[in-house]
RNA sequence: GGGCUCAUGGUUUAGAUUGGUUAGAACGUCGCCUUCACAUGGCGAAGGUCGCCGGUUCAAAUCCGGCUGAGCCCA
């Protein structure tokens, strides 16, 4: 069946989907011989809306899926998503417009997942029409019975190792969220901030002090100095008056002040900073907190209490300057730890928290990453140097609603911790009975754990989820470690990093061979693209105008692991290149349309061995490219290929062959209908991961009862004949294509149309097996005739000579560039004439040396002219074209 | 401040592992061509001190060192 002449993507993408589910083609079949190639999928945050961003994300390693199946690969490709955590509680509360705290927990729980699985349904519509291959038998929810036991499994094997503890420790708090974070979940901001200087007091002399922080003046327990300071020296172990709140702090010295900075004194509170953080552990320092977990004062701040923050700080500020306490202020730039998800400072308090230790498994960390090939390959050192500065166990208590449990209780009479059994998960200690008493006292009164898991608890297991820890232990042992995990370079630090800690606790072992890194895609004005911040572009338009698979071709430009601008442009291109394909196969289908098969002739011409060597050097190439999962290599050789030396070559040369008219013998019709065919089938073959819609429109319509698939996508890696792999005929037929791109050219510069018939052209050359090529010139070019004609019809005149830079450079060393001044200064036909009557040209340089070079080291371009006849002439390299004229 | 990456025509970039014809392409610009797959096309042209400085070498976009600038991650 001819495609017809316009190709209406909306309506073929969309019959695709369907049908590619009747035929349940990424079902993933356990019982396969083929090898598994398994994908540690991303599950994807239920925000309901995809941006280009994500787009290009998930496509490139769908990309990844199609290619490993067309490689003879039984693909294991789950699919999920991440529908717990903090991002859904925002969401709800915004819908709602009132907090968590005001609602009943239960009913607040309903309706976060209520809302991530209306908000799954949209998305799940958007992954189908971008042409998502994954396995939806496979799919789970972060949320889900399976998802919780497996975390909650997690986290009591690793109570019984002992890599858990519950603390109290000054941790990461976000006061907006009102939850504990973990150091990963905490990024750097840029802020203008004022540096106060302010006066504290010490036996009658003033202190001057710089602080950036003066509302936390109650929370003040030391004031330091550097031990090299000369102008502080006789206060170390003297005590301060802190203003205001009047209470006494000792002056103290450490290396961690900054002599430069501010007065050179600094005060330490409970706490402002890492370093307050630090300096407090180090130095034993009592603990006064005056910030509470909603980010208000309490009762330490004295009058200020019940203030958030920052009036606090405009408040005591308005105090100090009237009491004369504050004598000046500048501004400053700072960077401070801000909540990755509402980007407000975060705070150190102190409270119960559960931790992983993380601290004591740096070394095994590195070990992995060694293990893993990430592609690039220096993306490693991200990861490295984000483990070797790791300052903090891991967190993994939220004090928020919507998440995974902790299977926890505590006794209420002893306060022992008691751990559910596994065998009873998954469990909500909020809601359920525990099956356990405290073994220490026996006692059944127990008081669960009311906190839920960091979401990463839950997203560190993946691989476990989709490979069935513990339900289908064959399954995971043949599976673990998965083979791949494509990954955004910027959650290295926790996707990547959390599930390498749990691999190694639970199963010793890397989670996967390797890790592809993905870039961002930035706008026009080089924005990120972000859905909170209203700078991603959705696909859904682009989709409409131009179809998924324009989409696809564009997300497949993205280098692994780079950054990538989206330009409408850079669809529309291609936009282009999809006609161009929907095209071509048009007119070789066509010129098939009587018969459905072409059966393998039994000799072919130069130029279809030519073409056919080119394509199976070509998909090759792209195989290798694809196997180092570098799908952009891969788009950029098989499109230039197909558009320069499949249509634009090949197929006008092979044209005049087709048509009707002519006699051309029909041996050489059947051989172009072959070579047509495999070549095209197998660019498609190459083309289908990165546009699967129209590869197989074309593919249902001109080969499926070739090799009897029904699909393109469950098709095998192309194979071409082995016999028609010819060096030699894929020279001669470069030279053809070379001496009509020439002749073309002569044509342009003449201003003659390219398609006037043009007279007879003579042809000089040494390689004279082009002789079976002159129908195929002459046709191309539309000339009366071809003639090879004898070298001694001719005379040759050379009119630029250039040297062997690399023959002459290592013979002559430091002489070699007096012969290079030498040569370019000479008359070129003087040295050709000498070469032609010597076999060599002799010369002397300035400084008396003799020189004798050969043929071989020098570059001799000629032109030549028809003995007795005015003609044109074109040269090219050896080769020799005079074109007759034709008025 | 630390780690990583990058710097090539107006724009986006290939080429660097293996130093050596004329640094390749896409978009844009200009000229020509409606030929029966496609004008969403074809042919052709113009446009590059390969960021700067130095080194190695007969020879550097490519190797080495330094500098400058940009981006990302982290502090």
């Amino acid at each position: 069946m001819t495609p017809t002449s316009e190709y209406d993507h909306e309506e073929i993408e969309k019959k695709w989907i369907e049908r590619w589910d009747e035929m349940a083609l990424y079902k993933f079949d356990p019982d396969s011989d083929k090898p598994v190639y398994s994908i540690d999928t991303p599950p994807r945050y239920a925000s309901g809306f995809l941006h280009m961003g994500h787009a290009k994300n998930y496509l490139e390693f769908e990309m990844i899926a199609r290619v490993r199946r067309l490689l003879g690969y039984e693909v294991f490709f789950p699919v999920g998503y991440d529908d717990n955590g903090l991002p859904t509680e925002r969401y709800v509360e915004d819908e709602l417009g009132m907090s968590k705290r005001d609602m009943d927990r239960e009913e607040f729980i309903k309706k976060c997942k209520d809302a991530a699985e209306e908000l799954e349904g949209s998305m799940t519509k958007n992954y189908e029409r971008i042409g998502m291959s994954w396995d939806w038998s496979t799919f789970y929810q972060t949320i889900d019975e399976r998802s919780i036991s497996t975390a909650q499994r997690s986290f009591i094997e690793l109570y019984e190792m002992e890599k858990l503890y519950r603390d109290e420790e000054p941790t990461i708090f976000c006061p907006y969220h009102s939850t504990a974070l973990a150091q990963a979940e905490v990024e750097e901001a840029h802020r203008e901030t004022v540096l106060n200087y302010l006066y504290f007091e010490s036996e009658g002399e003033k202190l001057k002090i710089a602080t950036t922080r003066p509302e936390l003046l109650p929370s003040c327990v030391a004031v330091f100095t550097h031990p090299d300071d000369e102008r502080y020296q006789h206060l170390i172990g003297k005590e301060a008056d802190v203003p205001i709140f009047g209470q006494e702090v000792p002056i103290m010295e450490s290396e961690e002040v900054d002599p430069e900075f501010g007065t050179g004194l600094v005060m330490v509170c409970t706490f402002g900073d890492n370093t307050d953080v630090e300096l407090w552990k180090e130095h034993d320092l009592p603990l006064k907190i005056s910030i509470d977990e909603d980010g208000r004062m309490n009762e330490r701040a004295g009058e200020y209490q019940g203030l958030k923050i920052e009036e606090a700080k405009e408040k005591i500020i308005e105090d100090l300057k009237e009491e004369g306490i504050i004598y000046d202020q500048e501004g400053l730039e700072q960077n401070v730890g801000v909540c990755w998800r509402c980007d407000n400072p975060v705070e150190f308090i102190p409270t119960e928290q559960w931790f992983i230790e993380t601290l004591d498994h740096k070394e095994d960390m590195l070990e992995m990453g060694k293990k893993i090939n990430w592609y690039p390959d220096y993306y490693r050192h991200r990861f490295e140097d984000w483990v070797e500065n790791l300052k903090w166990d891991w967190c993994i208590s939220r004090q928020r609603y919507y998440g995974v449990p902790f299977p926890v209780w505590y006794c209420e009479e002893c306060g022992k911790t008691i751990v559910e059994d596994k065998d009873e998960l998954p469990v909500d200690p909020r809601i359920d009975e525990s099956s356990q008493t405290c073994e220490d006292c026996g006692s059944d009164e127990l008081v669960p754990e009311e906190d839920v898991m960091d979401t990463w608890m839950t997203s560190s297991m993946t691989p476990q989820i989709a490979l069935k820890w513990n339900e289908d232990e064959e399954f995971f042992e043949d599976n673990h470690p998965m083979d791949m995990r494509p990954q955004s370079h910027d959650i290295i630090r926790t996707w990547a990093f959390y599930t390498m800690l749990k691999s190694h606790f639970h199963h010793d072992s890397i989670p996967w061979k390797d890790v592809v890194i993905s870039g961002y895609v930035y706008n026009k004005e080089g924005e990120g693209m972000s859905s909170s911040k209203g700078t991603g572009v959705s696909p859904e338009e682009i989709i409409e105008e131009y179809g998924a698979d324009a989409l696809r071709y564009w997300a497949a430009g993205a280098g692994t692991g780079e950054d990538i601008i989206y330009r409408e442009k850079d669809v529309i291109r291609g936009h282009k290149i999809l006609t161009k394909l929907w095209n071509a196969s048009r007119l070789v289908n066509i010129h098939l349309e009587e018969q459905d098969d072409v059966d393998e002739p039994t000799e072919l011409p130069i130029i279809d061995r030519w073409i056919l060597t080119k394509t199976k050097d070509i998909i090759d190439e792209c195989r290798e490219h694809y196997l180092d999962y570098d799908i952009s290599k891969v788009r950029e050789k098989i499109s230039n290929f197909f558009k320069h030396v499949y249509c634009d070559n090949y197929l006008e040369m092979v044209k005049y062959r087709l048509y009707e008219e002519g006699d051309i013998p029909e041996e050489k019709k059947l051989a172009a209908q072959y070579t047509l065919k495999s070549s095209l089938l197998s660019i498609l073959k190459v083309f289908s991961p990165i546009i699967p819609f129209m590869t197989e429109e074309i593919y249902s319509r001109m080969f499926k009862n070739m090799k009897n698939k029904k699909s393109i996508h469950e098709s095998d890696w192309p194979e071409l004949d082995e016999q028609y792999h010819c060096k030699e005929s894929e020279e001669i037929g470069e030279l053809v294509k070379d001496i009509i791109a020439e002749v073309r050219k002569w044509k342009s510069d003449k201003g003659i149309p390219l398609n006037q018939e043009i007279g007879e052209l003579r042809i000089v050359t040494p390689d004279v097996r082009i002789n079976e090529c002159e129908d195929d010139i002459a046709q191309t070019l539309n000339a009366n005739a071809v003639r090879l004609i004898e070298e001694e019809e001719i005379e040759e005149r050379a009119v630029e000579v250039k040297p062997e830079y690399s023959k002459i450079g290592p013979r002559f060393e430091d002489e070699a560039k007096y012969i290079f001044k030498h040569i370019n200064e000479t008359d070129p036909q003087k040295i050709y004439s000498s070469l032609l009557e010597e076999e060599e040209y002799r010369f002397k340089l300035d400084d008396g040396m003799e020189v004798s070079l050969t043929e071989e080291e020098l570059k001799i371009k000629k032109t030549k002219v028809h003995k007795g006849e005015e003609v044109d002439s074109l040269t090219l390299g050896d080769v020799v074209i005079l074109i007759e004229s034709c008025d």
